[in-house]
DNA sequence: CATGATAACTGACTTAAGTCAGATAAAAAT
DNA sequence: ATTTTTATCTGACTTAAGTCAGTTATCATG
């Protein structure tokens, strides 16, 4: 049938297939093999040294050390050895190359405003996309600390407090709430955790230590767009991975009837629910976990 | 910064590259090029002859040649000459042929149904993914008339009166509603369009003929994941040129104060508002146009 | 029926991409 | 201090993919 979930899924690879292929041809137009072309990419993201630049685009090491060899005899590139080890070499894009590199991204940036605007909805397609991408990276999902008051941070603060106003019935607003002040979210005393997903934030948790006794978990958030990937479970593992770290006995937090995926991790990773334990007016069940 | 909308784009198509090469790689398990691969897979996804097969995959001629004489030579597939025009021929696939484009489905289909399984919400997927599909592939909706009792077209309609019991305020019953005898909406008198993105359905109008004075524009639909491409202008300039053709002089349609898009469409595309013109319970505007 | 156009094919070529077996030099392990 | 491992590089190779000019048979058209 033309709706069943595998033809779908199909129909969804053939389109990108071709959008993808265009993209590919497009970098065509500068006169360079697909292959060099991606490797002098690779360059201007950030891969540092050849064995960096070679697991990146799964190649092997005569193919990129050719490449490379290239890229230096049109005045692209430059290598250095690696002073802190004298086996690797350090790759850097020449000012031409930087003006290649740029060249290419204005290919792509293009590809991609060409596409958007095409759009009566872009943030539509936009939502789509940021879920189908988190959904194929799903594997690639890394939870890092950030400093709770970095721009990240606020932004998935910001992005939480907005989807509590949608979905409380009274609506949210952070005044109101005990707004875990930043210090107490810093090590040693806590920490602030954000998952990415390629460079996007799609998830946070922070964890607040402000006494002796126990340490509270707060604004657990993923991202629409990561929903469905088990991400929830993975960040509050990592959050009770550091909270034992740290050396704190027992963890608490509350949460509201509103959240009812979230109070239904919670029971089923092994918090026990409480008695209210602080008079913040938001939160309807408490949890603790002893670690 | 990480949520500009071409990052974000760009991301998707990272993550689309990265899942569209792990699928061309693993047909590359079969022992077979990817290019006569893909020949192969052309054929049995029905494209019938060699200058269908070129034109689909961009191939020279030269080139689709050699391959189709290499899975002659493994006994794929079978070439006879075309009895319409002789210089053309006709490509099918030996049983054994069959057999092998049967095992190429099955590991693209796998691999969707592994990738859907891992989602705990693969309908959302699926939903985002025909959106991006959409949207990639909007110049090659396909508007066709079809037989209003068939199964696309009830998959339609049913699309359609779920959305309405969706967004009225009371709810939709269809049998509350003029439910447009299928008789009044076929050839000469009317018709029904339905709107094809890559054999998936995703729009419809019909054209109910009933009288010599006028006919009406029914059940217009755009399917979620088709919207903001323009595909409703489409579909109505279709309507209308069909009307033309069947010699209708005038134009009727109603609709309801819920679908404020479809209002605002049928004021900007040449629709003047008139007087109710039916006794039908759900419909709160009313517009005629003139052919 | 002569002419030009078209579809498929063949042979000779080029380029891109990848593989693999050493060579070399530095680092790490024993 | 010697051996082993690692990172990169070079040269010699293979395969895949694509290009192009020219051939053959058939079709379409005046």
């Amino acid at each position: 049938m033309f709706l069943d979930p595998v033809s779908r899924f199909r129909r969804f690879a053939r389109a990108s297939v071709s959008e993808v292929g265009a993209l590919d041809h497009s970098f065509l137009g500068r006169g360079r093999p697909l292959g060099v072309a991606r490797v002098l990419n690779a360059i201007g993201h950030g891969k540092g040294d050849v064995s960096e630049i070679r697991a990146y685009l799964g190649l092997d090491s005569g193919l990129v050390s050719r490449m490379l060899r290239g890229l230096e005899e049109e005045g692209l590139v430059e290598t250095t050895p690696d002073p802190a080890d004298g086996r690797r070499r350090i790759v850097t894009l020449t000012p031409a190359g930087e003006a290649e590199f740029a060249a290419y991204e204005a290919l792509s940036d293009d590809r991609a405003r060409h596409a958007l605007a095409r759009h009566a909805n872009p943030e539509a397609l936009l939502a789509a996309m940021d879920l189908v991408a988190s959904a194929f990276g799903r594997d690639q999902i890394a939870l890092r600390e950030v400093d709770p008051r970095s721009d990240v941070a606020r932004y998935c603060l910001g992005e939480y407090y907005a989807e509590l106003a949608r979905r409380f019935e009274r609506g949210f607003d952070v005044a109101l709430s005990a707004d875990p002040e930043a210090g107490s979210m810093i090590r040693p005393r806590g920490a602030f955790v954000v998952a990415f997903s390629d460079d996007m934030p799609v998830g946070c948790v922070g964890l607040k230590g402000t006494c002796a006794d126990y340490a509270e978990v707060k604004r657990l958030w993923v991202a629409p767009a990561a929903r469905g990937l088990g991400l929830a479970w993975k960040i509050m593992a990592q959050v009770e991975a550091i909270a034992r770290e740290l050396g704190v006995p027992l963890l608490r937090l509350d949460t509201n009837k509103a959240l009812p995926e979230a109070v239904a991790m919670y029971r089923k990773s092994g918090w026990t629910e409480i008695d209210r334990f602080n008079d913040d007016p938001y939160p309807d069940f408490f949890f603790e976990k002893r670690l």
